[in-house]
DNA sequence: CGTAAAATTGAGCTGTCTCAATCAATGTGG
DNA sequence: CCACATTGATTGAGACAGCTCAATTTTACG
């Protein structure tokens, strides 16, 4: 059997590497052997997944939620959007990450999330993941030192909008998302599913759409890098590299 | 007795404020009489606390700590070096304030702290404080609910560095702190202790020196702040929020 | 009191933005 | 499965916010 429409490949999922799986918290799908590749089984597996539309707002800033959402298929962005109207992409979330720790510990979601793609997420109870961590100090451990790298990533984004120009900025972004998807194997010969739109690059790096279409040609005239069909194809790591200091 | 050269008035230390002293990891101290105005009796504390000069390197990017650091008098900065020799300014840690978070489940430290004035910090032990989280759920919850502040304001700082003008950038800049001594009831009339350097505010801003003076003039010329002595003074608070949107 | 650090000022430059028009790609409903 | 509507990308011309450089003055500090 193929895969149908409504599901994604077995590819896309983010299950390989999600953060709960590797926290042991998603035994239920393991067991009932949702690491096989499409199937009817599969299916069958009782259907906690949220589905999520391409471009639209998975939820609010300022909403509540009682769970920490995991992001199974899809991509997403943490946004904060200013009263004047103007959008700063806070992260990129690809499939398998948590939406962000702070849920862990406050209810309330200070920003909003949107979907690059279509997708889903699933959400995990927020009390049953605080019984977890107190029941067992690694899984305290490594939900903290996530929320320590969320942090560091958050750090080195204000250094890259405060102190780097226009094109380091998008050679980092590129590069982080790249080095983020080599690090769960799914990089592929030199290239890599990239959904993002250059509105998004414009967003997360505070750049306008126009001037991240300029850049983004030069790097194109200069054979560092390919876009095409949803990928982005590095050619060039190195210069890529060095443009990023 | 007044206060002997070495030692600052009781008025600047952040004991009053300081978020250990709210968890009650500061007995010993207390139970001394530490909150008492300067007198011989608390110059006679065993002194765990160390000093530091202005504008010096507390710690320096890349150090590993056995314990968290609590600035308990003076201002100091965290700030991310970046190889081509630029820095960009975290946040601004201000008395009482726990250096970050993040050194509760981390030992390395990824961004240098900077001195502003001369003062002090006092290094709580790691072990211990874990230990304390581990017994106290209180404790536990308002160290975490810390570290979310923490996240918050360099979320927040994204947005401004990403999406925000450098009239808009400073103008926040100069509220926040004044909001954050204020919750602490540290102004006075209408003004605050303010020893921050225009550098400061430009390395916090992602601006030049030099544009910053610019800005800041107009905001003198319009009434908005007064500087002197170390201290701002915020003439129409409304106006100044105004530009900060 | 002398030296180092900080602030100011002006002239010129450039990276990035705005506006606007056009073209390409993607998605949707009949 | 096509036609239309929407969203995204490209290009060019012009404007301006913020930068660099450099000289001078003011302030802070040991």
């Amino acid at each position: 059997m193929t895969a149908s429409s409504s599901c994604e490949p077995a590819q896309k999922s983010g299950c390989t590497n999600c953060i709960m799986r590797g926290l042991g918290l998603c035994t239920v799908l393991i067991d009932l052997g949702w690491e096989q590749p499409y199937s009817a089984e599969r299916e069958a597996i009782p259907q906690k997944k949220s589905p999520f539309a391409a471009r639209r707002t998975i939820f609010h800033q300022n909403e509540t939620l009682a769970g920490v959402p995991v992001i199974c298929e899809g991509w997403a962005t943490s946004v904060m959007k200013l009263s004047n109207g103007r959008r700063q992409i806070l992260s990129i979330l690809i499939p398998g990450e948590l939406v962000t720790c702070r849920l862990l510990f406050e209810r309330q979601l200070h920003l909003s999330i949107d979907a690059v793609t279509r997708g889903s997420y699933r959400m995990f109870d927020l009390t049953q993941l605080r019984a977890a961590m107190t029941v067992s100090p690694g899984i305290f451990d490594k939900l903290l030192s996530a929320y320590n790298d969320e942090r560091n990533r958050a750090d080195h984004l204000i250094a890259d909008l405060g102190r780097r120009t226009a094109t380091g900025r998008i050679a980092r972004l590129l590069l982080d998302i790249w080095n983020r998807l080599d690090k769960s194997g799914k990089v592929e010969g030199n290239s890599i599913e990239f959904p993002l739109r250059q509105t998004h690059i414009a967003d997360a790096t505070g750049l306008t759409n126009v001037y991240v279409s300029k850049v983004i040609n030069t790097f194109r005239n200069d054979s560092l890098v390919e876009f095409s069909d949803r990928s982005l194809k590095i050619l060039d790591i190195e210069r890529l590299r060095q443009l990023a200091m």
